[in-house]
DNA sequence: TTTTTTATTAATCATTTGTTTAATTCAATT
DNA sequence: AATTGAATTAAACAAATGATTAATAAAAAA
């Protein structure tokens, strides 16, 4: 992979991913990229062949980075299966908080382009990761109720990028400010793995 | 609301939601819509003025459509808080299981334009239905652990919706075939309810 | 049947959009 | 300083797109 960019490039990047996030790929044009980067629109092509291209470019680092950050957490030896979990909650809801758009991005360009996430390493390494290993160590050593280790690993990500998703209905059920709803985004930080435990115990 | 409806205007409209649904709102051509639909471009504009008015009235009734499903269940009298997490679980994932691009879409359109939301008169019952007072004269009795009430209702729409909305992604972590995928949310619809009180429970 | 209204059609318009071209400026190399 | 290659620019192109028009066909009313 390219490292290393060009200030020019790095703006046009930049900006196409800011606009890809809000508005989506085919909403976003190539003279918006272009004004918001302050750069000439035939630069865009310039660098990046086509505006399908760069948008290829930016899912494929924006995805990768995402899922290297996830797996990261699941595979550490040294810690326990509850321990991962009260990880995961905390960097994730961390690394949402910080990006809240990047969940609806990646699910709603995914559904148009499902291929795109085999080219990712990182996707069939969850299923076999620690986390998971030690979640059937559970079941076999009669902790945890026998329930297929898709449920447990789709439970954990739906309390945590749910609200996220959904946030434009949740501020309205409850009348929540921006900052009410990161609020209640930090409580579910510690509530999430104590809800998942209590799931998965006997 | 006008309830009539000529052939041709249904054939647009039903030819608009399929593809609204699973391209959006600015990936969807009035050309496409008039081909699927078999109609003359011309007729598009006749009959709804635009293609952003076309859009929010299949926007608008779509979701009225799946909010007033919603609230049907939180607001009976007859059933327990358990009864009603139970229906709530079996009734949704099977409507959508029916139209399984409905969460992505209303999500990803509401997400360009949340004043919509506003418009939608079921918005604010979920927080005062049945459901939710039971659950708070849960946590009065002792019963339910003190947890506010947005998180209960979070974590029900997230167990259930979640999945849908990542089934590119599960699908891929655990190679499952589309009925795979179907047959997971059907176990779920037995799970999540069991999980829900659990979670609650002191 | 005749007239009037409604529905449908093919053609066209005016913008928008992704991309390219050819000229110019800038920076590095000789 | 002269030369070469890379970066930047304004202008233009071709295709796509939402919308309209004017003519025709079909249906309803007289």
């Amino acid at each position: 992979m390219k490292t290393q960019y060009s200030n020019t490039e790095i703006k046009i990047k930049t900006a196409a991913k800011s606009l890809f996030l809000r508005k989506g790929y085919s909403a976003t044009t190539t003279r918006d990229i272009a004004k918001v980067s302050n750069i000439n629109l035939a630069l865009l092509n310039y660098y990046f062949i086509s505006k399908r291209r760069l948008f290829e470019l930016i899912m494929f680092e924006t995805m990768y980075e995402f899922l290297s950050k996830m797996v990261e957490v699941y595979n550490n030896d040294k810690t326990s299966l509850e321990e991962k979990v009260k990880l995961t909650s905390e960097k994730y809801i961390d690394m949402i908080l910080a990006e809240p758009l990047l969940p609806t991005f990646i699910l709603n360009e995914l559904k148009n382009n499902p291929s795109f996430f085999l080219k990712m390493p990182t996707t069939k390494m969850i299923m076999k990761s620690q986390l998971v290993n030690q979640y059937q160590e559970g079941i076999k050593n009669g902790l945890y109720l026998k329930i297929e280790p898709i449920h447990f690993v789709t439970n954990i990500l739906s309390l945590i990028i749910f609200p996220f998703i959904s946030s434009p209905i949740i501020t309205k059920m409850e009348k929540l400010s921006k900052k009410d709803f990161n609020d209640m985004m930090l409580q579910r930080k510690k509530l999430i793995p104590k809800w998942i435990i209590q799931m998965i115990k006997k």
